[in-house]
DNA sequence: CTATTTGTTTATCC
DNA sequence: AGGATAAACAAATA
């Protein structure tokens, strides 16, 4: 589920526990999340005593910063969602365990919870006792979509390197366009008016200068609606159809009331409407 | 029972 | 070597 707006309203989830002390991590351990920590159980355990202080989305990734007086005061616990992860927030007595929390940071008031069935999400853990600095594999991550150094002239170069794969592919590389995803790639592309199979070196500069606009309004728009409180975007756009329950062959463009195409492009469900995307 | 899934990493092929 | 594509991961849902 998670693209950028998505992963920004998860973030905010955890909102009601900033400023609370960790009195207790609990985590089912084996379990594939924490494939990246040697000692998931101890590692974590760091974060007892410790306050949330804030958190940050980039993208997909999530960054939670824990602090304490004593050494080491600075901990950042990284979250990413995968395919099926979420997060949310519960008061600590009402707080009703699901099989899949596998994570979860007990407060004196509430229980702060990740939630994955699909376990495709990821569970990370840094700590440095000197000032305070975000871990470095943050800090090395590309410009965001939204930031001034997503430039027309950046674009233009990931786009020629990247010249024979299909632009949706392309579209989908974290490394180049952090947060987007199969539905926002596809929502960008059919306002752009481009075919998501077209070769990302054959567009032509006012197709570039285009999508880089629908690339920043589009992400826009999705963090100013989901990423918000998980409204609707708004109603013009083609990702109504996609989520509608409709049967797929019954999906139309919502600009030319024509059906939409529905293939599979650089490995993923692809939705398009041929009329009007070239 | 089969096919599908809004993601990423690894293997394999070109 | 570097880029493009397919498979694997895991579990729920249609």
């Amino acid at each position: 589920m998670p693209e950028l707006a998505e992963v920004e309203y998860f973030r905010k989830q955890w909102n009601p526990g900033l400023g609370g002390k960790v009195e207790a991590v609990r985590l089912h351990e084996g379990k594939r999340v924490f494939r990246d920590l040697k000692k998931p159980r101890i590692q974590l355990d760091g974060l007892r005593g410790s306050i949330l202080e804030d958190s940050r989305a980039h993208g997909k990734n999530l960054l939670f910063h824990f602090r304490r007086d004593k050494n080491p005061q600075h901990l950042w616990l990284g979250v990413h969602l995968g395919m099926t992860g979420k997060l949310r927030t519960e008061r600590k007595a009402a707080y009703a365990e699901d099989k899949h929390d596998h994570f979860v940071i007990v407060q004196a008031e509430h229980v702060l919870v990740f939630n994955d069935y699909r376990l495709f999400g990821k569970i990370t853990f840094d700590q440095k006792d000197d000032d305070y600095h975000p871990p470095e594999w943050w800090q090395k991550l590309p410009p965001e979509v939204l930031s001034s150094r997503f430039s027309l002239n950046y674009l233009s170069k990931i786009l020629e390197r990247r010249g024979k794969a299909p632009i949706k592919a392309v579209l989908l590389m974290q490394e180049f366009f952090p947060g987007l995803g199969n539905w926002l790639v596809d929502e960008i592309l059919w306002q752009a008016g481009i075919d998501p199979r077209r070769p990302a070196g054959s567009l032509k500069e006012d197709e570039v200068q285009e999508l880089r606009n629908k690339i920043r309004s589009v992400s826009r728009g999705a963090l100013k609606t989901i990423g918000e409180d998980w409204r609707d975007p708004p109603k013009k756009w083609m990702v109504h159809e996609r989520w509608s329950s409709k049967k797929e062959s019954e999906k139309i463009c919502p600009q030319t009331k024509e059906p939409l195409r529905i293939e599979t492009v650089g490995g993923r469900t692809t939705y398009w409407s041929p009329a009007i995307q070239k």
